[in-house]
DNA sequence: CTGTATTTGTTCGTATGTATT
DNA sequence: AAATACATACGAACAAATACA
């Protein structure tokens, strides 16, 4: 599933996926999504990989993290202003 | 007695002078080893670092872990068919 | 029965070092 | 030099089960 040696990064790969899962639903808002140690052992990468990955959802807006608590699917930007 | 700064890293050191206390028999078959709070004490490490030394008993099966319970000296691998 | 302490389980936060590309 | 990736190590917070006074 995983291409280590790709032309597109391990973390975003990762990233990827996830994304895929919380599009079609598979991870519901305010539902956790796996945890950093949960996302290494499934893609078998270093936790510095599995935290990159995450910090990518975070940034484009499909998660939010609780310290010391989980990382959870956001809410769906409600459908308004698509168009200016 | 712990080299910080080692070759070889802190949580290997630990995990081998508590398999050195086993072997010697200061630490009895059924009977708990230090728990994490009390290798921290000792050692002068963090949690993480006392739990990744427990772990590697547990995976040379020196040792079990009963959960909130503490970690114990496995039973000797009974002696037994040793030749074929 | 009721707290309190102990112990392991689990999570995220942070920093450093190393190797590779 | 910069990005990627792994390993190590410390910190902090909370949960849950157990043990005990």
């Amino acid at each position: 599933m995983i291409q280590p040696d790709a032309p597109i990064p391990v973390y975003l790969q990762i990233a990827n996926i996830v994304a895929g899962r919380i599009e079609r639903g598979e991870l519901l808002p305010n539902r956790p999504i796996p945890s950093e140690t949960q996302l290494r052992q499934e893609f078998g990468v270093a936790r510095d990989t599995a935290r990159h990955a995450v910090a990518v959802l975070r940034e484009r807006g499909l998660v939010f993290t609780v310290p010391q608590r989980g990382t959870y699917v956001a809410e769906k930007p409600t459908g308004r202003s698509m168009r200016s």
